[in-house]
DNA sequence: TCTATAGTTCAATATTTCCGAACTATTGAT
DNA sequence: ATCAATAGTTCGGAAATATTGAACTATAGA
């Protein structure tokens, strides 16, 4: 149903951008849209790690802090980050985590 | 009684320290170290914004994360941020995240 | 049209966080 | 020495969040 809401980054605080990204399975899940683009939910976070409804809502917690867009193609969704507004907005936070990220890697 | 464990940061893994930072009286603690240096836990966090019980957890926090040092001085115990250990670790994330927050504050 | 797939939503449970109350330790005054 | 005040911690229960399985929606392919 929904066609999701993707918020105005200008009304997207600080702590809610932070928190999105503390959280260990939501981390991979950018770091797997940081490497490879736009994927699938299922590609960016395999249903081993969570149930399919938390790994749903992870993505709903990411496009909430502005961090990912979500958009249908057929029965899938596909999510990217929106890198280069974040990076306008809060300069520097995304790209400093991912590349902190890169060496904690455990896959 | 306890005197506190300050981890290595070797072993602070990033969602860890991230999610420290998500929760904005945190992110205000961090923020008002970075400004201020050695802070009591009074001065860092205002009670008016948490109970004391709570802000004495949000310290226990940081320090888990790694963020913050606390040392007792007399009756009162003064923190401060791990800045170069951080940066060493994680180099730009406390960086940026205080630059962004900056333009944030509303106080 | 029937079945499978990809993901969402919902309601219940599990986990975390927050708070007040009781406690510890230190200081300063009497 | 004792008493009162201050700064913070710890503990147990209440409030808020996160996670999950089950039921649902929508699309695609046979």
């Amino acid at each position: 149903m929904s066609q999701f809401v993707h918020p105005n980054l200008n009304d997207v605080p600080l702590p809610i951008v932070l928190h999105a990204l503390g959280d260990s399975v939501r981390l991979q899940i950018v770091q797997n849209l940081a490497r490879e683009g736009e994927l699938s939910c299922a590609k960016a976070a395999p249903e081993q790690i969570v149930a399919k409804s938390t790994r749903s809502n992870h993505f709903k917690v990411l496009r909430a802090a502005g961090i990912v867009r979500t958009r249908k193609a057929g029965r899938i969704y596909l999510s990217s980050l929106r890198r280069e507004e974040l990076d306008e907005r809060y300069p520097g936070v995304l790209d400093s985590v991912l590349a902190a990220a890169v060496d904690q890697a455990a896959d």
